[in-house]
DNA sequence: AACGATTTTCAACATTTGTTGAATTTTTGC
DNA sequence: GCAAAAATTCAACAAATGTTGAAAATCGTT
């Protein structure tokens, strides 16, 4: 059998196996020596390479954002130019964000996979996490939000704001892939189904976008679109 | 000065300042030292009420899932009351299920502030913390699930319980309070406003739900009721 | 082969962790 | 007021934590 080249592998093995664990149990959860275990190295490994927890946290943060946001914003432009010269609709801006989870081949990785749990975690932790989200991702989520600007000109700033919380929600829940869906829906639902998951989440959000630029009090609206719906067919 | 009563207090004061810290630093993130300064208690006496550490992490979840379900439910029964012999609308019953946030006082109080960013961070953990949600959650919300059954009869199970997710996703992520979308909206929106926020998400939701009963490729068909819409004003 | 530089190992450190059992104080029931 | 029970304190435990510095091994370049 032949030797496995092993030079830079181990400070490679080292962020991966950080990364899978930090994806389960958090940071505070993780002890280096688990870390070094998982990536069969030495307990000193990682604080050579990365020097403190902390710092390799952030790396095993760091190292797969900047690939998922130039992602997101290539489909982004691609929906945009698409389009042309009408401006894209919110389903296709929306869909442009799920882009990568839904049609790039990567999800089934069990690197991206822990990843996307990853961030699940960070985006509800306090104080760093947020720090953390910001840092790396309100960049390229500001240009998904101007792009929606330009199809709903009309929407107040402060429902696009929680417009997103909401999409980054339902994401960043089905990001954590917690079997909680499995439990409730009797398996019918499966949360490690990232695609599937976000399938159904991209038409429901669609519809969370779409209802804010109709008028404040819309429900008496739909009501009548309903029954206008009705009458159509 | 008078001496206040102090026999039980200690108890309560290990639960609160549990919670202050669990909601915020997780599970790992506090240790029963941090925990009985802030109470201001021996740090055996944790120990003494609750036994090991996860079983006071438990109580602390515990005390208060059974008062916000029977909030839910007693709300969930008054809009179906009210709405006799109708069915209710699904936008009430999801404001049904959002009631105890929106509309009672206690919102303002540091511990329940404290507990719904618990569940914002039990919500998205990984094993225990699914386990724990399911156990303490999942019957009231069946109670809701079946009550959006009656209301839309035709739409899948599967979209049913996804769409529950994505309700679920954001307002957990509203629950546990990062401090993120203050960050991304300069200001604008405020992640302490807790009712705020529910009411942007009860309206955002309430859409996703609605566009569930329409046919399958429905966007086409959405096209065609705005027209129809159009026409109707 | 020999050199310096990089990588890896090893052992140990000072703290901190959850937990415990015995001692002490306080409360309760009579 | 007294004895039993409950509540609280105290000191200490073994185990585990992140981190470090010096030795050892490996590598790249002549």
């Amino acid at each position: 059998m032949k030797e496995v080249p092993q030079k830079i592998e181990k400070r490679d093995r080292i962020l991966d196996s950080a990364e899978a664990l930090f994806s389960r149990h958090g940071f505070d959860g993780v002890t280096l020596r688990a870390i070094a275990k998982l990536a069969d190295v030495d307990v000193a490994l990682p604080n050579y390479y990365f020097g403190p927890k902390r710092d390799l946290f952030e790396a095993v943060f760091m190292r797969r954002a900047k690939i998922l946001n130039q992602w997101r914003l290539e489909a982004l432009a691609d929906v945009i130019e698409a389009s042309k010269p009408e401006a894209p609709t919110v389903n296709d801006i929306i869909r442009a964000y799920f882009e990568p989870i839904l049609t790039r081949p990567h999800v089934h990785e069990d690197g991206w996979k822990n990843y996307y749990a990853l961030i699940g975690y960070v985006n509800s932790s306090h104080e760093w996490g947020g720090k953390l989200m910001s840092e790396h991702f309100d960049p390229a989520i500001r240009g998904f939000l101007d792009a929606i600007r330009l199809t709903m000109p009309d929407i107040p700033d402060e429902d696009l704001y929680w417009g997103y919380h909401c999409l980054s929600g339902a994401l960043t829940l089905a990001f954590a892939q917690t079997g909680r869906i499995d439990h409730l829906s009797n398996g019918l639902c499966r949360s490690d189904d990232l695609a599937g998951a976000c399938g159904h989440i991209v038409g429901f959000v669609t519809a969370g976008f779409e209802r804010l630029q109709q008028p404040r009090d819309d429900y008496k609206k739909a009501a009548t679109l309903e029954s206008a719906a009705a009458a159509v067919k």
